[in-house]
DNA sequence: TTGAAAGCGCTAACAG
DNA sequence: CTGTTAGCGCTTTCAA
């Protein structure tokens, strides 16, 4: 109602309107104390009444304090990538804190660590208090704010991660599946490439071989974490002339595919045979299959508290936390999330 | 590696090792031609060297150019938010911008016209080129930056804004159960102040009295969009004396809840009934169920498209764009998205 | 209790 | 082709 609509409201206008300086409504913006009553009252229904917001990048630029969390995660569409905001969420719910989500769309074309420090970069040296980048594939990051890492591809140092317990959530699953008194469990594995994967594999291999089970090479089929590859490997293991009663999948897309698979040659779950998958899947609660859930969202939720704590200068200790967290269609075994710095 | 580990590297440090003049080295990362072959080599090795990213605050301050989108949604962690952003997304990837969704983290507690005003003069005044805002319950932005809203609560005027044929997608999916034979319809309504309600629930009725059948009002009954509620409407509509022989859910948690319910009765579909729901449904795909579907992630890409059009100063004439989409599961029946100026 | 003034890191004239 | 300079809107000493 001033001048040129054109320009947004500056903390120089509701100075002016205000009768103070501009020193004054900061003050005030900032909490500070040491304004009179009567003055602050009239610069907040200026405030008000003129609609101003402060200049979030101004701000950033002069206070190493925003208020705001950067989340830099890989594919904002993906089921995994959206459990994980969940828990994040929930944690930034309870705090005072706002998040930033940062996605460049594409997961195939951005995942390179290159990419990667250049998004640490450009959210923590400007607008963020700081980030939690979701399964990077950089090992290190350079940055002046607090970092935390979720699900990283690889074992890394120098800054805190939260990792799943890979291996334990699939040993909880295999021996789950021994309990039902299956002997014959296929393995559809995840890409190789990824610790994570190589994990829950080798969760299998040592509860099948601690059983005296042992390890029918021919029950391992190597998927890629895709609900098509996923489909194709059931296809493998049901064409098997000595085929699996059960099936562990990788991932939550894989399960998705070895139920279609399954479908597809009229088999029913669980009645026919058993199927567990890793990592959330919505439609479990349908399809009859089991998982070991939950912990992509509390990986979030763990994540974001502890950056939180990081940026309060809390010094994060060397430490350890394990949450168990329930499986959620039917059974009792747990999958947990551990903490590493 | 120059001095203190704590602070960022900025433009003074590049020009300083490059030995130049910070204004040339801006000059090179706003990729101005006006600069000699060798200078821009030098400077872009030293960048590379240092690690260099410039600093979004600041850069945001001087010039109205940050090639960011900002995304206001409520609730991330919300099928609906999510299928929006997927289509923002599919836009956002293939676009020269990057997306920044903000989000407070509970929807209840922030969905108020003051907090939109706030987010959009938050992120529209400083770092983004442009906002989108979904489901606002607000009726005008102040923004000087523009604005393109979807699937806003009320009908406003304004600034664009895409609406779901809602209307027209409640009369397909009815006329498609009619097609099918059946003329007792349930209809399990949205909440009454969403325009996106309303107007579904006047489709229904409409195509019902166009077709001669007329309107039982015992098989419209008020849910409120959640899965627990539907369930109830579910339950009432199976224990009326004349129960329906299909069912028509405001949306897709309303959908899920009749799911439930049908199945605690024993009930299948489609065999023993039809089920039709609005909005994404994963799950539809393995239950049987047909939707009126893929509009919502439309929407977010349309939406998105036409802010990078505005930002691109590109003039919006009044203009509705039809795009038909196909129901997900087994039939012919469309939806559209309409775009309003 | 308040104001004046100095920058934060960057871009955009304007000179050279 | 390159350097100098003046701010963008804000916070923060330092005086008054």
């Amino acid at each position: 109602m001033k001048q040129s609509k054109k320009h947004a409201i500056t903390i120089q206008d509701v100075a002016k309107a205000a009768g103070v300086s501009v020193s004054t409504v900061s003050r005030v913006l900032n909490e500070r104390v040491d304004v009179a009553q009567d003055t602050q009252e009239r610069i907040l229904s200026v405030i008000g009444e003129l609609g101003y917001t402060s200049n979030l990048a101004a701000r950033s630029m002069r206070s190493r304090h925003t208020n705001l969390i950067g989340l830099i995660i890989p594919d904002i569409g993906h089921p995994y990538s959206l459990e994980i905001m969940k828990g994040v969420n929930r944690a930034i719910a309870e705090s005072e804190y706002s998040l930033m989500v940062y996605t460049t769309g594409d997961v195939q074309k951005h995942s390179t660590a290159d990419h990667e420090q250049h998004y640490v970069s450009l959210l923590n040296n400007s607008i963020t208090d700081g980030v939690i980048v979701v399964a990077p594939v950089a090992s290190q990051f350079v940055s002046d704010a607090p970092i935390v890492s979720v699900d990283p591809h690889k074992q890394k140092r120098g800054y805190p991660s939260v990792h799943a317990t890979n291996y334990q959530g699939a040993r909880d699953a295999i021996q789950y599946l021994i309990g039902l008194g299956h002997t014959r469990i296929g393995f559809i594995a995840g890409r190789p490439e990824l610790e994570s994967a190589e994990r829950r594999l080798r969760g299998y291999r040592d509860v099948l071989t601690e059983a005296g089970i042992g390890i029918d090479e021919d029950l391992i089929v190597q998927g890629d974490f895709t609900l098509k590859v996923g489909a194709q490997c059931a296809h493998k293991l049901f064409e098997l002339p000595n085929p699996p009663t059960a099936i562990f999948a990788g991932n939550d897309q894989a399960a998705l595919g070895v139920y279609e698979a399954a479908a597809e040659k009229g088999l029913r779950i669980p009645e026919d045979f058993s199927l567990i998958g890793f990592d959330n899947i919505p439609e479990a609660k349908y399809l009859g299959l089991t998982t070991v859930d939950q912990f992509l969202s509390e990986m979030g939720f763990i994540a974001t508290k502890m950056l939180i704590r990081m940026i309060h200068d809390e010094e994060l200790e060397e430490e350890t936390i394990q949450i168990p967290t329930e499986l959620l269609v039917r059974n009792s075994c747990k999958s947990l999330v551990s903490l590493v710095v």
